[in-house]
DNA sequence: CGTTCGATGCACT
DNA sequence: GTGCATCGAACGT
């Protein structure tokens, strides 16, 4: 079982720990079974004076919990449909979060193509397309608004460690080897400058990949732990 | 390939 | 009333 991230891995600057969530997994236990996910896209979103940031307008019930502890997820409904998850960063009182958008399913495909399976017609999805957008990850992983503001220290559903594998299929890697790309967030309209997307380079399980251009190597290695 | 567009719910002005 | 941190079906080329 992958060990989980502590408090202390979210409280520090969010593009930081956008960067090193890159390649962590994404696990969520329910009745139905566990499905384990390895993050593959995620976007930064911070502080007041970032326009896309759901904080942008100030403090509001709704986005109360990015001005929370971090280490919580912020879960909210887009477009009245879709279910987007997301983690909190920097210390309490700071509202910054990061969107998970993407990931490369490990454990219970079965059950995410369940959960993702559109009522009626429909061919089998790949397993590339079970955990790719957003809204996608978090009908895969059977995460809903329930889960806002939940710990993801004590949570059914958490963030930890990656297994040992690498290099199996093409783009995968460990986190303390993950080679990132950063470009600009996927569905906003302002701040377009801000490169704050941050992606796996060469990953097949990445949203927007028609969309957007190619995310702009611009290195690394993480420390892991 | 590509683009358009409807579904859908709620926070906020 | 407006505008979304989206998705995928339905079309056009």
């Amino acid at each position: 079982m992958p060990r989980r991230l502590p408090p202390g891995f979210y409280r520090r600057p969010t593009l930081k720990v956008a960067e090193d969530l890159i390649g962590r997994v994404l696990v969520h236990t329910t009745r139905e079974g566990t499905t384990v996910g390895r993050i593959v896209e995620v976007e930064a979103y911070i502080g007041e004076t970032d326009p896309a940031c759901h904080a942008a307008p100030g403090w509001t019930p709704r986005n109360a919990p990015l001005y929370g502890a971090p280490g919580r997820a912020y879960v909210y409904l887009n477009y009245g449909i879709h279910q987007l998850v997301n983690v909190v960063t920097e210390p309490e009182g700071v509202p910054a979060a990061i969107l998970l958008r993407a990931a490369e399913p490990l454990e219970g495909l079965d059950l995410m193509r369940r959960r993702r399976d559109r009522r009626g017609s429909g061919r089998a999805l790949e397993r590339m397309e079970l955990c790719r957008g957003p809204g996608n990850l978090t009908k895969a992983m059977g995460i809903t608004l329930a889960q806002n503001r939940s710990a993801l220290d004590e949570s059914d559903f958490y963030l930890g460690d990656s297994p040992a594998t690498r290099g199996k299929d093409p783009g995968t890697c460990d986190p303390t080897l993950a080679v990132v790309g950063w470009s600009p967030r996927i569905g906003i309209r302002v701040a377009t400058g801000r490169r704050w997307r941050c992606a796996l380079a060469g990953s097949p399980y990445v949203s927007g990949l028609r969309a957007t251009p190619a995310p702009q190597i611009h290195h690394s290695s993480v420390a892991g732990n």
